[in-house]
DNA sequence: ATTCTACGGCTTTTT
DNA sequence: GCCGTAGAAT
């Protein structure tokens, strides 16, 4: 029989998921009831006690982080899980895509363009295709977006008779997908449709692929949009052993494209799928767990699950009425205090949630003010910032010149005096010959109507970029090359020269993209060590992708970006419903539970599409399941939105939650609470109108925060790569030392704050 | 070529 | 009320 470890603590659908034989199964699983144990330990036992290659498994997730925690879990069990494909959707796409390039028509260090470079190429089809129309560059994006998520390619567009828009739309779409290709370039959506379209066209490259996986695992099912399940379905098809993993009432992502019907539908697409319900939950006390059954309960068209928990009652689920934003921010302020002081649960166990993220700020006041540690989870990222995408733009272009959203990118960074008009010329010359952006700069001087002075600064750009490409082709690893690029683009420099205090922050940003691909260059050493020491698969599986680590970088940049931080060390995260998902916390607050915020006013209208109002409905079921022990809802009798006061009935979903799970605290103490922070008494009859209603019925990234304050440690031999943890700065990796022993200087890329100087012992090994 | 001002318009955003 | 874009001004 198996023998103990793999099955342990596992309740019976759980092992039933996990021991299930050949062919498709389908894993509903609720909130908080062990789906991603069931998918780690299934693969665990798939390759330790079945016998199954790990190169013979493919485990799709959304998210990186996802990723990456599946990937440490197969681990810990004993898995040699370097050589099972353990990867978001994208990344394997990609990955994919690398190695059967030249069957799509693309060369194999194909660059990946981000939504600014799409608009950039947008912007271009749009002015070719000669349109008159009102539409918008970004307008013809989403189209074009939502067409590559629906997996159809520009001739498989549908267009209504006389739909002049759409048939505007498919033109922009085919010419966008010609530049795309002249530049070598992929955008996220291509990543999938090339894919599928090769499967769907080349029977041979199919039935190799197929060959290879054997067992494929996807998570969050319910998330998949068309492409990803017609992908699904051509690499394993019926009655492939395919496993599904979801929750159709935590499905929030359709505004996305992603397809509910997906999994509603799986059973009928793969005929004798085997269904598991994981229905027991392990995470959340009853009254919160029955809280939240009461709301998804209102939506029509589910998998009907019951949630049950063997967890005590606990505490009722608490409801914070306020007189307007400034008041409700107060009042969590309050209760985060009575739990740390009453309930003894630390700042890192508390989540605020919210709809919009225009909600944040006055929380963030509020939090300021009461000295209360917080991190703001998906905020801003490193890679997003404006120096980093230029500096990325050079990286790519070392690599492949021909990307002419890149060109359009820096072909002034730093301003070198070419000007909108240069490169309008340039780009028309290009168009009409045929060329890249890069190729039509080979001789400048037959650009039409440039002066002499541009027809220079071109030609000196182009040497540029030739410099790079030679550099780029020279350099031993990412660092390297990433230095190289600094120095002849002389971008810090142009940073340092306009000495805005702007300027050097931006300056510090462009050292630290050196640290990234330093910190890059050593977890590539270090895994590629880890590789060699594992036996390889056969020839006839596993052609890596070809790659040097200047592209294996900029991949990463572009598929996985920042490493997720975990969520701050004593500070309270705050973050919206949608990045709460897959996350858990002793306590929730969940702000702005008012009609027109949360549900969001574009599902209230009678014009709404109603499944507007069931998707908000199952964020407020993830929203309220994040929570462990405590749930706080919170709304406020007036709240100023987009400039406008405007009062705002309670939330439908309050009115779901049966009375006697709710508490309140009486209202003479809510009044004395809310005249502290606020002047005026509130309308009585909006007090007892909300009274009435009440009676009757599973990374994330900081950006602005706060730090607390240690330990010892010596240095010895080479910790280069070595993760640490300090108490100010918290997780770091260490690039580089000087001196030895407590007192040697350590540079650190920290995950919060970036590059730090650091003496050594003030850092513990984590 | 950069910098200023006026206007519109407005969720959510795994990749 | 804030932010990002488009257009004009310097």
């Amino acid at each position: 029989m198996e023998e103990p470890g793999l099955l342990d603590d596992l309740n019976p659908p759980q092992r039933d998921a996990v021991l299930h034989g050949e062919g498709p199964l389908l894993v509903l699983a609720g909130a908080g009831s062990g789906k991603t144990r069931v998918l780690v330990r299934r693969i665990a036992s798939l390759i330790l006690k079945r016998g199954v290659k790990p190169w013979n498994v493919l485990a799709v997730t959304f998210t990186n982080k996802a990723a990456r925690e599946m990937r440490h879990r197969v681990e810990r069990l004993g898995v040699p899980v370097s050589a099972a494909e353990v990867m978001t959707f994208h990344s394997w796409s990609a990955r994919m895509l690398h190695i059967e390039a030249e069957n799509v028509g693309y060369e194999p260090n194909f660059v990946i363009y981000d939504d600014a470079d799409q608009l950039s190429v947008v912007r271009r089809a749009l002015a070719e295709v000669q349109v008159d129309s009102a539409l918008t560059p970004r307008e013809a994006l989403h189209r074009i977006d939502q067409q590559k998520n629906q997996g159809r390619l520009p001739q498989e567009m549908h267009v209504a008779e006389g739909d002049y828009q759409a048939a505007t739309v498919r033109r922009v779409y085919a010419r966008y997908q010609e530049l795309l290709r002249a530049s070598n370039a992929m955008d996220f959506g291509d990543l999938l449709l090339h894919l599928v379209e090769l499967f769907r066209t080349n029977a041979e490259v199919l039935a190799r692929w197929r060959r290879r996986y054997h067992h494929v695992l996807v998570d969050e099912f319910q998330d998949t949009n068309p492409v990803q399940y017609q992908l699904l379905r051509l690499l394993a098809p019926p009655p492939s052993n395919l496993v599904v993993v979801g929750d159709d009432d935590q499905s929030i992502y359709r505004w996305r494209g992603a397809e509910v019907d997906n999994i509603l539908g799986f059973p009928g697409d793969y005929p004798g799928t085997k269904v598991v319900k994981l229905e027991q939950n392990y995470r959340s006390d009853q009254n919160i767990l029955e809280a939240a059954n009461a709301v998804i309960r209102q939506n029509p068209r589910r998998m009907e699950k019951r949630l049950w928990s063997q967890r005590p009652r606990g505490e009722l689920m608490k409801l914070l009425l306020s007189r307007d934003e400034r008041g409700e921010a107060q009042a969590v302020v309050e209760e985060i205090r009575a739990l740390q002081r009453e309930g003894f649960i630390p700042l890192s166990q508390m989540a605020i949630f919210f709809r919009v993220n225009a909600q944040s700020r006055v929380m963030e006041d509020a939090l300021r003010l009461a000295r209360i540690p917080y991190t703001l989870v998906n905020a801003r990222s490193f890679y997003e910032r404006a120096e980093i995408k230029d500096a990325s733009a050079y990286l790519r272009l070392m690599l492949n010149p021909r990307s002419d959203a890149d060109v359009q990118r820096v072909i002034n960074v730093p301003a070198r005096g070419i000007g909108d008009t240069t490169v309008e010329r340039l780009s028309a010359f290009a168009s009409a010959k045929k060329l890249s952006l890069f190729e039509a700069l080979v001789d400048p001087a037959q650009v039409p109507s440039l002066n002499s002075g541009a027809v220079r600064r071109l030609a000196a750009f182009r040497a540029l970029v030739e410099g790079l490409v030679e550099a780029g082709k020279g350099a031993p690893d990412a660092a390297a090359a990433v230095k190289q690029m600094l120095d002849r683009t002389g971008m810090v420099t142009a940073l340092h020269t306009e000495g805005s205090r702007e300027s050097v922050t931006r300056a510090e940003n462009l050292e630290e993209l050196v640290g990234a691909a330093q910190e890059f260059d050593l977890q590539r050493q270090a895994a590629e060590a880890a590789a060699a020491a594992n036996p390889p698969p056969p020839d006839d599986v596993a052609a890596p992708p070809p790659s040097t680590p200047l592209q294996a970088f900029l991949e990463q940049i572009s598929l996985v970006g920042e490493a997720d931080q975990e969520v701050g060390e004593g500070r309270v995260a705050m973050m919206t419903l949608h990045a709460a998902k897959g996350l858990e916390f002793d306590a929730v607050f969940i702000v702005g539970m008012e009609e027109g915020v949360f549900p969001h006013q574009r599902a209230l209208g009678a014009d709404a599409d109603p499944e507007e109002m069931a998707e908000e409905r199952r964020l407020c079921y993830v929203g309220f399941t994040r929570a462990r022990r405590r749930l706080f809802a919170s709304l406020a009798q007036q709240r100023s939105l987009f400039g406008e006061l405007r009062i705002n009935r309670p939330s439908r979903f309050l009115s779901d939650v049966p009375p006697e799970l709710v508490a309140m605290d009486q209202p003479q103490e809510l009044e004395r609470q809310q005249s502290r922070s606020m002047p005026m008494p509130p309308p009585s009859a909006f007090r007892r109108r909300q009274r009435d209603d009440y009676a009757d019925d599973e990374g994330p990234r900081i950006d602005r925060s706060y730090a607390q304050t240690s330990d010892i440690d010596a240095v010895e031999g080479d910790v280069r790569g070595l993760r640490v943890r300090h108490p100010q700065f918290g997780q770091g990796t260490i690039l580089d030392v000087t001196g030895a022993g407590p007192d040697a200087k350590l540079t650190i890329r920290f995950e919060s704050v970036g590059l730090k100087r650091v003496i050594a012992r003030f850092v513990t090994p984590s």
